[in-house]
RNA sequence: GGUCCCGUAGCUCAAUUGGAUAGAGCAUCCCCCUCCUAAGGGGAAGGUUACAGGUUCAACUCCUGUCGGGAUCACCA
């Protein structure tokens, strides 16, 4: 395209000071505008002083010399349709056969460091719902993204720095007591789980009796790194149920005394970033017990947050969010040039100081790109299901996975984006019917299974070099130009699922794919013409290789999204 | 009150980051099928993309404002 261009300025068609940046060629929405599409005439024509359709005209000439091309045309206020010769698309389901897995790995990512933070989870109990969603999104995102060439670390954020902690303790050493048959004391404010019951049973067959009786003072460190621990091992089994693991788990409290949180916060005070001073009362509501101190701030305000934020407490110690900032930096030292947080809808007000955090620290070499992830609905027999931690009636991830098992609950959270609320329907999604996506892409990627098996039953020779050497000039049907139309976009599609981090996008093509899929085969029951395994070996063998394609993108999309494909419906 | 997200067909959601006549699935209406894998196929109808301006050859998309829904707002993480 490019090529054609720079040939009519020699000719002195066109002016020969134009710049082509704003040119694109790409597939249109619409197919009967052909296969690809060029908006350069439209573009052009303001600078090049010339009509749209004047220029379309000189190009199309120029194109069609080409031998790829088969029509070029012009159409509109000056769009320039362009109809690729059928081997292009033939190469395309032959490419797909040759690189197997590998087919629609792409290189946009250069190579570059990206860091994905994800789950992050407080290590006080077991996963529930809400986390499902994060952990799936963060997964399937960092799959993605190395999928399209970047160089990926998952990575989980151990908030055990905090109060919270202490309150895991102290709750973990009441059930400590139960296991010694004491009455234990759930105060309000306490975690009363039954899961940390096996916490106290394993404190006591550790330390025995001797912690009874003791000040909190003289257990509480020991007793609070011993839950910590155990509810870190119970969320990498969670995480493991749900088929994820991470590669670096970092720990808010080893920031602690290492000088990390002093380093990070002096280098900001060296910016001017930080200073002491007093907040104004927060506007609208101002709490009764509003009080005005002098604290250590960040100013987040320069970054367009509308307040600065504490970094330091009114008696000097840390706020949450000083070894955040000691935290990015670190991230930003180890030399990622892309950070990724995935968070809960809940942290929205985080996203500016972050950003403002990361920019400043690096000298805006490393960006920061925070997914908010939205609430999840869960629905049961048209009735939403109520979630309340006090009444102990949240749903846990490991209840999800046991009723309808992983790969539903990782392909459903990747039905919509990030920042939609999602609805969890236990009734739909166990259900079998072109509505149910899960299903429908599974069932395709059977079909194309079953189409192999019986193909080897008939004596054809399917494996995929056997089938990538088939006369695709045999498929020239509409519904099989379809299908390879879609098999076609699939490269494209990652690169551009990956450029805007949502892997959403690769949930919504399998199912596109997989209707383009079945409607040729329910095709197949009308005319026998258009049905895989045919009397004639060469037509079936394109036929069969079409099918095989489409197995073989399906699997790997399913295999960025962490789901199993299944070779049989039952 | 500030900030962030959302608002698209009756319902649930897409829309290749600014492209052509805004697309699917349910539901509705009409026709066909019981078939290599049964859990269907084809078609019709359905829209001022919340509203009002602006930028652009071109706006669901970008900017400003308004309305509605959600999240969040020092001394918790």
């Amino acid at each position: 395209m490019i090529d054609a261009l720079n040939a009519l300025q020699v000719e002195g068609v066109l002016p020969a000071t134009l710049d082509f940046a704003a040119v694109a060629v790409e597939p249109p929405r619409d197919e009967a505008h052909g296969d690809m599409a060029t908006n350069a005439a439209m573009v052009l024509a303001k600078p090049a002083a010339m009509p749209p359709r004047a220029i379309a005209e000189a190009l199309a000439a120029k194109l069609m010399a080409d031998p790829r091309i088969a029509v070029a045309d012009v159409a509109g206020p000056g769009f320039l349709n362009l109809r690729l010769a059928p081997g292009v698309w033939q190469a395309v389901v032959r490419g797909a056969l040759i690189d197997g897995p590998e087919f629609g790995r792409v290189t946009v990512g250069a190579g570059r460091r990206v860091n994905v933070e994800f789950v992050s989870a407080n290590p006080t109990g077991p996963m529930h719902v809400a986390h499902a969603r994060g952990a799936v999104v963060g997964d399937a995102l960092a799959s993605l993204l190395a999928f399209a060439g970047w160089d990926v670390t998952r990575e989980y954020y151990i908030n055990d720095g905090g109060g919270q902690v202490d309150v895991l303790a102290r709750s973990a050493y009441e059930r400590y007591r139960e296991a010694h048959g004491l009455e234990p004391a759930i105060r309000e404010g306490l975690y009363p789980g039954d899961y940390l019951i096996p916490v106290g049973e394993a404190l006591k067959e550790t330390y025995g009796p001797a912690l009874l009786d003791k000040p909190e003072a003289d257990w509480l460190a020991e007793v609070r790194e011993f839950a910590t621990s155990m509810m870190m091992q119970m969320i990498r089994d969670d995480l493991a149920a749900l088929g994820v693991t991470m590669d670096v788990y970092s720990s808010e409290k080893a920031l602690y005394g290492t000088g990390q949180i002093e380093a990070a916060i002096e280098t900001l005070r060296g910016m001017d970033l930080i200073y002491d001073g007093i907040l104004e009362p927060p506007k609208g509501k101002t709490p009764e017990d509003w009080e005005p101190r002098e604290q250590t701030l960040f100013r987040s305000t320069a970054f367009g947050d509308d307040v600065d934020r504490p970094v330091q407490k009114s008696d000097g110690s840390w706020t949450y969010f000083a070894p955040d900032i000691a935290y990015h930096y670190n991230k930003v030292t180890r030399g990622f040039d892309e950070l990724i947080n995935v968070f809960g809808a809940d942290h929205s007000g985080y996203v500016k100081r972050l950003k403002a955090v990361v920019a400043a620290l690096s000298g805006n070499r490393v960006t920061l790109d925070i997914k908010l992830i939205q609430l999840v609905k869960l629905f049961k027999g048209g009735e939403i299901v109520k979630m309340s931690k006090r009444a102990g009636t949240f749903v846990t991830l490991r209840d999800l996975i046991d009723e309808v098992g992983a790969d539903v609950v990782r392909f459903v959270m990747l039905t919509r984006k990030n920042d939609v609320a999602l609805d969890f329907d236990f009734d739909k999604v166990l259900e079998q019917s072109k509505d149910n996506p899960v299903f429908y892409v599974q069932y395709a990627n059977a079909r194309v299974n079953s189409v192999l098996r019986k193909a080897r039953e008939a004596g054809f020779a399917v494996s995929d070099t056997d089938l990538a050497g088939a006369d695709f000039g045999q498929l020239s049907h509409p519904a099989e130009i379809e299908v390879s139309r879609k098999i076609a976009e699939w490269p494209r599609l990652v690169e551009i699922a990956a450029r805007t981090n949502e892997p959403h996008r690769v949930a919504f093509y399998l199912y596109e794919l997989a209707s383009a899929f079945h409607s040729l085969w329910n095709r197949g029951n009308d005319e026998p013409s258009l049905r895989f395994i045919q009397d004639d070996s060469a037509t079936s063998q394109a036929k069969i290789a079409l099918a095989r394609s489409v197995g073989v993108v399906i699997c790997n999309g399913l295999g960025i999204l962490g789901v199993t494909p299944v070779e049989e419906m039952r």
